[in-house]
RNA sequence: CCGGGUGUAGCGCAGUUGGUAGCGCGCCUGCUUUGGGAGCAGGAUGCCGCAGGUUCGAAUCCUGUCACUCGGACCA
């Protein structure tokens, strides 16, 4: 029976579970298998396309502002990762250790890296001498190792992959300014790329990175109301340059520190793409990142010209620089209707006899299903023009979510009300004390998101002490 | 790390008081089909998560362990 088939092969409804909606899209979009060591994972063929999309356009923005590519090694030395306080604090309990060559037990461990501050500033110290070297813009595609308790696919696991830039500069402005720069790309990346409206702001002191000054982040809301960190830009100031002694003469001909940034996205990336976008049909992809952007169909493929019909359109598109397939197997088109929704593939072309009759085709759109015809001469504007349709409603859907889920608080309990009955953003006022900071989580349930760069300047209550301040600050639940 | 749930064919699942493993889908072959997960006929597929134990006999009972999963704690 096609019903029972239709149940079998469908995922659960995000209404039901939403973290089981989750893991299905995952699954069944063909994105990601578990691998045999818990909380490690196989980037699938159709997931690795859409990071190496994510990677190919990431990567050209940051060489537009100067930065270039390295590799650095995988492991670092105990001692080596040791000369930061906080940052050895920060990461001790979730670092896995290297402790044999061989059968030979080493003298000395070695860490999986999970993160690479301490290289770069290794390497730093033995190559940089003078000013004129500044500023250094780094970036390395990797991997990192952290051993997480709690794994799911993109959004916590043990290995991911990601991009981390580190950059050192002769002053502290021109750090903060790459430090905002990069957040600023960040941002840019998920309207432009991604489709998804962020929140930009600061950390609290709570939430900051291990051993950085400051932390900045881009917070996304998903599609169940909860926050997801994005990408975060860190300002280290001359932290680590004192810590692993990295130093140049300077124009005044005396030694001195760099100041030094570092920022990251990952992989998580995609798990924010899923749950900011995706339907009970499956997974739905913005176009720029979309391995298959275009699937051309072909219906009743046996009869005489329709195959040949399907594959000029496959053709032309392909001409216009679009990534297009052409499924022309011997499953029924209804079930090629369903497996490329699954897939999230943003546009169908349909051409069947009726079609071939009467010069059009048939377009369908990944994000609201809505069928056209059009005539096969305005093939290729009529697509173009869809996909940027397309991208435009994603963002306005998530832009939507993200407003009318935001609300202007004033206490702790309004606080509570909201994260319990219906899920979202709370924007209140801070004293800027870490007691109340703690006291939202324990009393409201909520962790503090971040400080938003534009700030209202009014002054107004702290929800949990009641003094008087300005800084205004968002709550919500994390994953 | 703490608590709950689940591991049986590629996927989803059944398997009674212990008696030597089944169903649906998928897969393979052939024919017919093709505008929303096609139909008929035939066929193949099992370390019952793994390791011990109890028993004449274990998918089933016991112990341990691993993985997945949900919630919590933890976590740039």
């Amino acid at each position: 029976m096609a019903k029972d088939q239709r149940n079998v092969e469908a995922i659960t409804p995000m209404e039901e579970d939403f973290a089981k909606w989750y893991t299905d899209i995952c699954l069944k979009a063909e994105l990601v298998d578990y691998a045999s060591v818990k909380g490690f994972l196989i980037l699938r063929p159709y997931g690795y396309a859409i990071w190496e999309n994510i990677q190919r356009i990431m990567d050209g923005a940051f060489k537009k502002t100067g930065h270039v590519n390295v590799a650095m090694p995988v492991l670092i030395p105990e001692s080596l990762l040791q000369k930061e306080g906080d940052l050895v604090e920060g990461f001790a309990p979730e670092v896995a250790w290297v402790t044999h060559g061989g059968s030979e037990k080493l003298e000395e461990r070695l860490a999986f890296r999970p993160t690479s501050e301490t290289m770069f500033c290794d390497h730093w110290a033995h190559v940089l001498h003078s000013w004129r070297e500044l500023p250094m813009l780094y970036n390395q595609w990797c991997s990192v190792i952290r051993w997480e308790k709690t794994t799911r696919p993109f959004l916590r696991s043990r290995e991911f992959w990601w991009q981390e830039g580190h950059t050192i500069h002769e002053t502290a402005q021109e750090a903060m300014d790459e430090t905002l720069q990069q957040l600023n790309c960040y941002a840019d990346f998920c309207k432009n790329v991604l489709a998804m409206p962020v929140v930009k702001g600061r950390k609290t002191d709570k939430e900051k990175f291990a051993g950085a000054d400051a932390t900045y982040t881009i917070e996304c809301m998903m599609k169940d109301r909860k926050a997801l960190q994005s990408g975060t830009s860190h300002y280290f100031g001359d932290k680590f340059s004192r810590a692993y002694d990295v130093t140049f003469a300077g124009r005044d001909n005396k030694l001195q520190y760099p100041f030094q940034t570092s920022w990251g996205s990952s992989t998580r990336l995609i798990g924010a793409v899923i749950m900011t976008h995706s339907d009970n049909n499956g997974l739905v992809l913005p176009p720029a990142i979309a391995p298959i952007q275009v699937v051309v169909l072909p219906i009743a493929q046996h009869k005489p010209g329709v195959l040949e019909a399907a594959a000029q359109l496959r053709d032309r598109l392909t001409a216009k620089g679009l990534r297009v397939k052409m499924d022309d197997s011997d499953q029924s088109p209804g079930w090629k209707f369903a497996q490329y929704e699954m897939k999230g593939v943003p546009v169908r072309v349909e051409i069947g006899p009726k079609d071939m009759e009467k010069g059009q085709c048939c377009l369908a759109r990944r994000d609201t299903g809505e069928k056209t015809f059009v005539p096969l001469e305005e093939l290729e504007s009529a697509v173009e023009q869809l996909l940027s349709d397309i991208h435009q409603n994603l963002y306005d859907m998530a832009a939507k979510n993200l407003e009318e889920n935001s609300f202007d608080l004033n206490t702790w309990e309004e606080v509570k009300e909201m994260i319990t009955t219906r899920g979202g953003f709370a924007r209140t006022k801070w004293c800027g004390s870490l007691e109340c900071e703690v006291a939202m989580k324990e009393k409201a349930g909520v962790s503090s998101r971040c400080m938003p760069l534009e700030q209202s300047g009014t002054v107004g209550k702290c929800p949990v002490c009641g003094k008087e301040c300005t800084t205004d600050i968002y709550w919500g639940v994390a994953y």
